[in-house]
DNA sequence: CAGGATCCAGGGCGATACTG
DNA sequence: CAGTATCGCCCTGGATCCTG
């Protein structure tokens, strides 16, 4: 498939750069691939799962993933607050793509420790 | 390249995390993209293919997935000069997971393309 | 033709403190 | 518990000019 280029100015709309601007925020996809193994998640849980992203940044990327309706935020007005996060069914499309960057990604650090065995 | 934080060992290495470092450039998946789907693509074929990013861009990410080793670059000493790019296998073995988001970003503009006629 | 070299802005992201 | 609010760094990426 050929990508024209467009006489109207903008350029063609290239699925993948659509998508990685849809989910090239540094834990986006993380967030999706431990939302799919434990189905559903609380935002406490989330940030144990993942030590390495700090509170502003954990719920700036829920909120954009919310917005993308690629989860959904499920919150009770309880005491103390609670919210549950989970896969829209959007979100589950992406979960094959993410599987097989998830086992390219651990076959090259495997390749990677190997290799630096100094 | 984006920060090491976590690849030296401190966070349990996350291959999702890994990989989107390794390929979480702007214009790294649809160059390999359109690799795969040429085989083989001079600098000014892949420059007019892509036409939204700069020379410094192109080269800036040909020169990252070379030193990833996702994609070959075979340089031919002649005038004019001429370089010719394609994949590596490890390169190829990404392509399902680019194809599946190919698809994915393509459904979702023409959903957003749909619900934007209001 | 296929880059290299500089300069520079925008914003993604982090650290820290505070709140309903 | 589940977030907000600020402040600011620095890295990604853009514009422009130069070269073997």
């Amino acid at each position: 498939m050929k990508n024209k280029s467009n006489i109207s100015g903008k350029v063609q709309p290239c699925g993948v750069d659509y998508a990685f601007r849809r989910i090239g925020g540094k834990y986006k996809a993380r967030i999706l691939w431990h939302l799919n193994s434990k189905k559903i998640l609380r935002y406490g849980e989330l940030s144990r799962t993942l030590p390495d992203i700090t509170t502003k940044m954990l719920t700036q990327t829920l909120r954009e993933l919310e917005d993308d309706q690629l989860i959904i935020r499920e919150m009770f007005h309880e005491v103390p607050p609670k919210v549950e996060y989970s896969l829209s069914s959007t979100g589950r499309e992406l979960i094959p793509f993410i599987e097989h960057l998830h086992n390219w990604g651990k076959k090259q650090l495997e390749n990677e420790v190997f290799a630096n065995q100094n």
